[in-house]
DNA sequence: AAAAAAATTTAGATTAACCTAAAAATATAT
DNA sequence: ATATATTTTTAGGTTAATCTAAATTTTTTT
């Protein structure tokens, strides 16, 4: 029994909300998401639940099983190759590939996704600098910094968003901030902590606490 | 409005099924094409004439509106282009990737089809030979033989298949019969009107009626 | 520890796409 | 021109995924 359209977006979901340490999602925080009634995503979870790919007790929440996180993961695979594929050989935006992505994901067929991913040269990261799980399923989450937990003067390379808004990557493009570009602190405004940063040694720019707070960095 | 998947797969089987002139589908082929019961296409057939997309008078059969004949020549452009992407750049063999376009086909953007139209090169033909509408919606179907409308001796081009099943593409495979070879009929059996052919003048093999009825072929 | 508030589930509908069985229309054969 | 057969439609259900409104459970506040 195939896993439908449907299924597969809610073990994705249920997989980012639960984050890192597998916490419990609520049946709230699942509405919200999918853009639908608590209801409904009682009924749903209880279907999951049937087919053993959450974990799932009344009024507790839920997590995902050992299967749903297998199936949620390969989603995600699916979803960051075929954004690479449309960046790197359509000549998309960044900012253009997530909705198309979103259907392309549930295209069923192993065979697809290793030649994709073997067409492609088996790329580790999206085109949002988020990491593409491996064929064995393995996904791990480098550990980046949000650019305000970066001090002044420091200089970092941009690793990712969290936002994946069209609009704030558009923000972005107008800005000339690039995944992989440096990014040196040159103030930060105490009072609302916007801060003045040099993109690659070059030009500078002002930015606001709500760019800074969706931005993935490292240090060199 | 949107079209779902399942209505797209009905007026893509409904303009295959009506021909060049156009001719009236009736419900009972659209049951055997969809693997549905005959209630079930009268149901959608409905729905499909309430939303302009289709001629519908009970019991008359039906034939595609302008708009509806727009949708399915969209959607097997769509189709078509998927499978070159698939045979051209992922190495598929053409045996498997009717399936894969299949799903591929419905993914909405218009954006996404000019792209990978322009990526690969806007081809004329799909991996079978069939003609692929240009974005304008227009389809011109070339009027090739079938072989066993050739003559004793004549060589002609193989151009396309009339059966898309893997089991035959995989015996052409077998054969050494390939999309643009030299067919050159070096004898017929009027028995039962098997054949002996010679391919790009090299090896000769032995062919059923079967195979040649399955076989688009022109005169060079 | 009650009471109030919030979160979640249940009950009962709806819609799309299917089904079977029965009725009606059309086509074919005597 | 009837009778028979075939095709198509209608009637009445089912399942997946949704909904609203009401009931229940859990959490928070007093
Ligand atoms: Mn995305
Ligand atoms: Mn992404
Ligand atoms: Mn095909
Ligand atoms: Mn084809």
């Amino acid at each position: 029994m195939q896993n439908s359209f449907t299924e597969e977006n809610y073990l994705k979901i249920i997989h980012a909300l639960s984050g890192r340490e597998g916490q419990e999602v609520s049946t709230n925080a699942l509405a919200e998401s999918t853009s639908t009634r608590a209801a409904s995503v009682t009924d749903m979870l209880r279907k999951l639940a049937d087919k053993g790919l959450i974990h799932y007790k009344k009024y507790q929440g839920v997590r995902l099983t050992e299967t749903g996180e297998k199936v949620a993961i390969n989603v995600i695979r699916k979803h960051r190759l075929w954004e690479v594929f449309l960046v790197e050989k359509l000549g998309f935006g960044w900012d253009e590939v997530h909705d198309i992505a979103e259907e392309m994901e549930h295209i069923p067929s192993d065979e697809l996704v290793e030649r994709l991913d073997a067409f492609l040269g088996h790329p580790r990261f999206d085109p949002h600098g988020d990491p593409i799980p491996d064929a064995k399923g393995n996904l791990t989450e480098p550990d980046y910094l949000i650019l305000t937990d970066v001090s002044l003067g420091e200089k970092v390379l941009m690793m990712g968003v969290l936002d994946h808004a069209p609009s704030f990557l558009q923000h972005l493009d107008r800005s000339g901030i690039t995944l992989g570009c440096v990014i040196e602190i040159t103030e930060i405004n105490e009072y609302d902590k916007s801060a003045s940063v040099r993109i690659n040694g070059s030009h500078s720019l002002f930015i606001s606490l709500e760019v800074s707070k969706n931005l993935l960095v490292q240090r060199r």
